[in-house]
DNA sequence: GCAGGTAATTGATTTGAATCAAGCATCGGA
DNA sequence: TCCGATGCTTGATTCAAATCAATTACCTGC
């Protein structure tokens, strides 16, 4: 791609990312570019670059020291961390318009994940340093990584608690409803946008047990074919509700939704 | 405590967080005062005041919206998470020197933690606005935040991987490898800054099997008496040594650690 | 010093999820 | 179209940690 036109794909994809109307939960207020100025804009990503990756590239080495942030412009992605023995553990699942390694640019030294493609992907990279260096100069930018980091911050200590204390047909409950927001809350169909391993191992279960979680599941009335959901009505998922989700679930407060009326979880 | 007093406490404390040459682990680098002019200071502590507060008093409420930002002048703290059914999440333990609320500030809405004291404490409490408006103007303030919060983040990844990652055992050795490199690495006493049933519950883990785990170790060479452990020599939490806290351990690359001569760790 | 309450230990039992193992779809490539 | 690889599901078994239960130790206030 020649010079300019990445300049050009760069500007759009930016100007979107900043003025794009958040609304899925996920995304809930703060963008990373949010509020910048235009020269503001230029100066940090004067030395960025946009590259495309196949899929299960591996992007980061647990142990690196991290060179880049990215933005995920179109693909997905997973960050993980391997432990001694082997293990892996799934952090993030993310998708388009995410950023990854934007934490792990702060914590200083060598990064505690590793990141790589779920799928052919094409992320926007820029040099950790100047990331660094343009927090310091505009603290509007660093507001707005302070948001998305203890965004990720939350979502850990939810991903902590509920591995301790709920059940995994919970968790994978839990998981389906966020999804359901997320996605278009109108549909009675919702994608998984991850292999089921991947989503098993980031809630703290092996394939298996998911895989049983779902049969469980079903009998609610969601119906798992590959990866795609199909809910009986729309307040299926509604046993899954925590006071957390709540906020932004379409039903709540509705009659119909069983958790609201009833004020009792199913477990 | 008058006026003028309170101005002059707060100013000690913070200059010696600002001077403090901080070389824990836990505090590695990065302090909220850190690199602060004194007319920012001035301006970001204008309305802070300092409280005194009894064992087990409750601070946050989990569902409130955040008032304060605090920062531990003396005692101890934690910070935690109560499921829909009651049961609880310890995310935190922290004490002296330490702040908390620091990113819930940033999160936006209601606090998804609660916090309270695990002992008689003095807290500084600096209102969450101020925070926010100061971190937009002084973006060396919100760097240090950055720096802080992204170590939040890095403890509750490391947590989310060990409790689904590791044995019982496993998690109790390395939380007391970590107490001993945070406390002095010269001395074979370390001493529990925690109620059992606490620590037990941020590892995750029943007290039950806290205390089996205890019975494992001992074998190793760690006694443990009351809230006292004592180790047989320098090198008995060598086992429970992985690559993150290893940069940290006064015998990496010993040849006296058995992890580091025979690349190997226990289970 | 003693009583009452909380925390910690220890043992017996249960249980839920990991593991092991086998079979079944699904997809991409020849 | 068939083959092989990979991922998913289902069943049988095992095992580790939670739960249940009882005892002991410990601290606080009287």
């Amino acid at each position: 791609m020649p010079e300019k036109a990445v300049e050009l794909f760069i500007k759009n994809f930016v100007s979107n990312q900043r003025l794009r109307k958040i609304s899925s939960s996920q995304n809930d207020g703060g963008t990373l570019f949010g509020g910048l100025s235009e020269s503001s804009l230029q100066s940090l990503l004067e030395n960025s670059h946009i590259r495309d990756f196949g899929s299960k590239e591996g992007l980061v080495q647990q142990g690196d020291e991290p060179e880049y942030l990215y933005s995920i412009m179109s693909g997905s992605i997973k960050t993980l961390r391997y432990n001694t023995e082997g293990k892996e553990t799934t952090i993030r699942m993310l998708g388009c318009g995410e950023t990854f390694m934007d934490a792990v640019i702060f914590m200083g030294g060598q990064s505690p994940i590793s990141a790589e493609t779920t799928e052919a992907s094409t992320l926007l990279m820029i040099p950790a340093e100047a990331v660094r260096r343009h927090a310091l100069h505009d603290s509007q930018f660093a507001c707005n990584l302070l948001k998305i980091v203890t965004r990720h911050y939350k979502n850990a200590i939810q991903q902590v608690d509920s591995i301790w204390t709920k059940s995994p047909s919970h968790r994978v409950g839990q998981y389906f409803l966020k999804l359901h927001i997320d996605q278009d809350s109108n549909s009675l169909d919702v994608s998984l946008p991850f292999q089921k391993s991947t989503v098993a191992n980031h809630l703290g279960m092996t394939p298996e047990t998911f895989s049983r979680a779902l049969g469980a599941i079903k009998k609610l009335g969601v119906n798992v074919q590959q990866d795609k959901l199909s809910l009986r009505d729309a307040y299926v998922l509604c046993h899954f509700c925590d006071p957390e989700t709540s906020s932004s679930c379409p039903n709540y407060n509705s009659e119909k939704c069983p958790l609201c009326t009833h004020g009792a979880s199913c477990h």
